[in-house]
DNA sequence: CTCGGTGCAAAGCGTTTGCACTTTC
DNA sequence: GAAAGTGCAAACGCTTTGCACCGAG
């Protein structure tokens, strides 16, 4: 078998060791989040597969989608309008939102780690917990709609 | 047991700043969320509420918890289910999640406003952003779910 | 060959909305 | 008195579910 060179391929490989089966929707779906830093909500990522799986349905997606959150692949980003997003998670990073427009953007910081530590620490000497995630959204506004003049009602 | 100096009468006068009518229901509302520390959804709220005031709609509820969303004066945070908890916002501060029984504690951390500051300047730096709030939540396990032997699928 | 996954359509459920009435400012 | 908010119920839209068929392991 080939080795797994591409990011997919590794990625399928951790699904076989969950013992997950690997059907070509999901593969789908998996290589479509991995290929789209756009954080698609779930009717985009729909429409933009079914020309290529005629037979793709919305509840598999969903279905699909549920799955890769629990096993941790990816992760949801809250959509103002009631709604998620989703989002490959391969490296950890935190998001950048926009209240105007509702772009989220990947931020990448070294320090990222450190940071994540000193919060696990702090939060767990409150309150006992034992952590193994964690998600930080920024709020603000994207550049865009910065040159646009927008300003924020609070 | 109001004073004229409460911390409602703090927070209504900032509604007055804002323009925006003081009703009894939004009074009410808002009392309830500054005086529960549970982060409770939508339906709790209006559960406990209703039989102080028997004309309380549940529009009215959702439609005040929006508004308070958007003045700033009260955070979302994302229910595992689909739904939204309320967090009244008085001080800055982060969550810890139950991955297991959806619990949310409050983290106040002295470090907090540093460590926002960094995430901020970074994201800023390379996004372009300019922001005005930060969400952080921690997901794992809290005591009394460790406690129970639980461990994370995941 | 077996069990899990998919597709379809219908059901579910939290949230929003339209309209008439009431209340705040 | 005018504009905004409330209550009720119906409408909405996203997500899940039941069931028969199909395909991965």
């Amino acid at each position: 078998m080939s080795q797994p060179e591409s990011a997919l391929d590794a990625a399928l490989e951790k699904l076989r060791e969950q013992h997950v089966r690997i059907t070509p929707q999901r593969k789908l779906i998996l290589d479509y989040l991995m290929t789209h830093e756009n954080h698609p909500p779930v009717e985009t990522i729909y429409q933009e597969l079914a020309p290529q799986m005629a037979s793709l349905s919305l509840a598999t997606v969903y279905n699909t989608l549920n799955l890769f959150v629990e096993l941790g692949i990816v992760i949801e980003i809250p959509n103002e309008n009631g709604g998620v997003r989703y989002d490959f998670f391969g490296r950890p990073h935190y998001h950048a939102i926009c209240e105007n427009c509702g772009k989220v953007t990947d931020i990448y910081d070294p320090n990222l780690p450190q940071i994540d530590e000193m919060l696990q620490n702090t939060a767990k000497t409150q309150s006992g917990y034992t952590f193994n995630s964690s998600h930080i959204e920024l709020y603000g506004l994207c550049p865009e709609c910065q040159a646009k003049g927008i300003t924020l009602a609070s």
